[in-house]
DNA sequence: ACCTGAACACCGTTCAAGT
DNA sequence: ACCTGAACACCGTTCAAGT
């Protein structure tokens, strides 16, 4: 057990990571609207200048935002993925269908992640890698179908994009209030994965 | 050719338009964050508080802006299918190519067109129709792919499903900075279309 | 080294008042 | 009917000053 101090100390320890998990708060209670630095730094209990010694802009913080989804969506996919028999269509498609509930999960979050570039490259190399793992994982469900012989003729990385392409336009979709919310999305969403990676034997090519 | 009056008249004529001319220039050249109620009023040259007569919240205005996306990216896929030949696969990649080219010259109306949901459904009926009519293109694609043979066994919904899918994300993606810009991005995303329509004749299914 | 309070230039929104 | 100016409660950011 960690042991609480009896008094409020000057100095607050672990700032930065309490104010990662406000943000994360006020994000997923009202959306990117309700992310400030005044306000996260209001939920921690310290005046909004203090923000200023561990993140020098606002976008900063939004990258550590960022950086911390891309791990959790890569944790999610992994797990998908490591339930499913070993087929590699089947592990493809429970990859997709892990972004797609990512997405419903935490909307607001994965719209942050894939929001207007921060900075310019180099600016965020945590965030940058993170994503780069993310992406990882959608790539070695590529190797797997290509040994199996999917899409063994075809250039990976043109896969790869088609692959990370639906995943993440279906995941958006869902959540970007442009689909009549009637009919069962995530069933649909499986459906058009499924569709994606099945090939159709009645194709004239 | 329209007479421009004399001397600035106490009303605007058509302050609305007016308003939402100026938003568009401030997206395209700042960014969503570069839009406010009060900058655009200041392009225009009216007092910030005369922006409430026409748009009640700042959510009817980016509303009206997302309205227009959707018009002018349904415009940009229907030309695009308009200029390719009758092949169906080939009317599908064209009409895919164009929404990930409105997704790089607009980057910021686009995001703008899908972000957190406005309001409740039903509170912004002209947005609603004008993002209809886009998947109407799309839809219409399925349909001519279906005439041709290709997924035709399949549920149209589903195809239509992940035909936008495919292309919405695609298009996001291009516009993330997730994707190293060394790649040509474009060709990449071609080839990703292609590859989603054209069916592989090795897969062991 | 880390935090605070006050200050500045911005927002969205409201409202009494003007034309 | 439409527009203005002042006001309010918020922002992001800076900076001299405190511990």
């Amino acid at each position: 057990m960690i042991q609480q101090p009896a008094s409020k100390p000057y100095h607050h320890g672990d700032l930065e990571s309490a104010l990662l998990v406000a943000a994360l708060d006020l994000i997923a209670k009202g959306g990117l609207d309700a992310l400030s630095l005044r306000a996260a730094a209001r939920l921690v209990g310290v005046s909004h200048a203090a923000v200023y010694r561990h993140f020098p802009k606002k976008e900063h913080l939004v990258a550590r935002i960022a950086q911390e989804g891309f791990i959790r969506l890569a944790a999610a996919m992994e797990m998908a993925a490591a339930q499913v028999a070993p087929d590699a269509v089947a592990r493809m498609v429970a990859t997709g269908l892990a972004y797609v509930d990512f997405a419903q999960a935490h909307p607001h979050h994965l719209r942050l992640m894939f929001g207007a570039p921060l900075g310019r490259p180099g600016d965020f190399p945590d965030m940058e890698r993170a994503g780069q793992a993310a992406r990882a994982v959608l790539d070695t469900r590529v190797d797997e179908l290509r040994e199996a012989g999917v899409f063994a003729t075809q250039d990976p990385e043109v896969v790869a994009m088609a692959a990370w392409g639906q995943a993440h336009g279906l995941a958006m979709l869902l959540i970007s209030g442009q689909l009549r919310s009637g009919a069962n999305l995530r069933d649909l969403a499986e459906k058009a994965l499924t569709l994606a990676w099945l090939r159709d034997p009645l194709v004239p090519r």
